[in-house]
DNA sequence: TGTATGAGTTGATTTAAGTCAATTCAAAAC
DNA sequence: GTTTTGAATTGACTTAAATCAACTCATACA
């Protein structure tokens, strides 16, 4: 098995990225992908038109506000964050994605990219062009299916995020915030309790509508009560459970 | 051409509500509706899946966070709410519906409503049930589409919504709310200068995340600037310029 | 290897908006 | 038409979190 993926990516060498396997069907997140259950030959025309791991350093963007919109993402690995910018050029936090994770949903309007998303680390995701996605799913509606669950699921994301800026306070959101990502990693196969922040201080204020200072500050609170230990960007979650009742009011 | 409209209301009386058209040929929404630009036969079908008028009073639930998703609604006439509720059962407004606005698309994952949709007034509706709706995009895939691009709209909708909390003031945020129905009631031919907002001050507090009390006095004090006049529900824009100027800091 | 620069922390102070409370107003309900 | 009830307004006071400021810590780079 392992030599065969492994063979694969001798016969498919990538300018992109040698260390990802570069097939859909050899993916390790292809059950979380848009290509997930579809038939052998469907998965095929899919993996045709995807452009597999693009690479991106620390502080590039994957796309920008503005520009053209051509394309959706799906992270393979890495971090991204995605941000909206208003006129005065504030900038505004939507999301941190995470493997697995697909962006750029809302350019799907065809116009174009209403945000950006600028990678958190090195990070690798697949390009799948749009308009071959969609012209692909004339053939094989489940496709359809696929984004429109994906767009919902965005749709109810955002939707509690604006429950928890409008319900809870600062402690209470930077808890929820934790308790996202530990579920998160959690179903991704990695630690629940154990993982690294990537964005900075600022970045996690900016999602959770709350000064820096107040972010740290807040981290040294939860520490304090014994619920979490941070050490720079790594965060250990010391008391799951009670860091949940705590983060529910 | 009255006449005709006139006719074909005779030929399928409804029991919902006779008073509006019940055909979407016929209807005067029919342009931001998602039977927007079909083929005439493609809009026969359409159509035939859709259930017009529903009629709801002040209060009703058009659907509700955790029942079985069923279908989608295009608001006719009237307004509503939408809203989600947390843990410990307090509300977040997400919205505020008027006509020609589509709802429920968040619960497109096929599961459960996640939110839940309340009238704020008399408010007539059309519903469609979504798995019909799917059956007939296999036919005319132009309804899968303009389905994407609903929800991608949304989902930008709900990126500015966070914007906007994320970035203005209480004072702000209320200039902007006004500016946004001003603006969605000016594109459906009605007045961009006065409007009744129908629903409570505790609501628009709620959706802006401020409190009632604030509301108020916003109220008051856009008043004293001189951009708006306030009587109770009615609200009239007295300067617009300066109101966007002032929205935007 | 030292130094510079930005990220993060912690403390002191301020402030925007919340809470509590007292009235006023409006529209149902009788 | 009067009464009742909740919605809205306005004022007084409080507070959570912001801002300002000083300092420490990392890490990047010369």
């Amino acid at each position: 098995m392992q030599s065969a993926i492994n063979l694969r990516i001798q016969e498919y060498p990538s300018k992109w990225n040698t260390a990802l396997d570069n097939r859909c069907s050899d993916c390790s997140r292809y059950n979380v992908c848009l290509a997930q259950s579809l038939k052998d030959e469907e998965l095929v025309a899919f993996d045709s038109i995807v452009k597999h791991s693009i690479k991106l350093n620390r502080g590039e963007y994957l796309y920008q506000a503005g520009k053209v919109f051509s394309a959706i993402y799906v992270i393979r690995s890495g971090s991204l964050k995605t941000f909206i910018v208003d006129e005065e050029g504030r900038e505004q936090i939507l999301g941190f994605s995470i493997q697995g994770d697909i962006v750029a949903l809302d350019g799907a309007t065809m116009n174009a990219y209403p945000t950006s998303a600028q990678a958190l680390e090195t990070t690798h995701v697949c390009e799948i062009p749009f308009s071959r996605y969609m012209e692909l799913a004339v053939e094989i509606p489940s496709l359809y299916q696929k984004l429109l669950t994906q767009m919902s699921n965005q749709i109810q994301n955002e939707e509690k995020h604006t429950l928890l800026l409008g319900t809870k306070n600062a402690e209470q959101r930077l808890a929820t915030l934790l308790l996202n990502f530990s579920k998160r990693y959690g179903a991704r196969g990695f630690s629940k309790f154990e993982f690294n922040l990537h964005m900075s201080r600022r970045d996690i204020g900016n999602y959770l509508s709350t000064a820096m200072e107040t972010v740290s500050r807040l981290f040294s609170r939860l520490q304090t009560y014994g619920l979490i230990e941070v050490h720079g960007k790594l965060v250990q979650i010391k008391n799951l459970e009670k860091l949940e009742k705590f983060s529910s009011s």
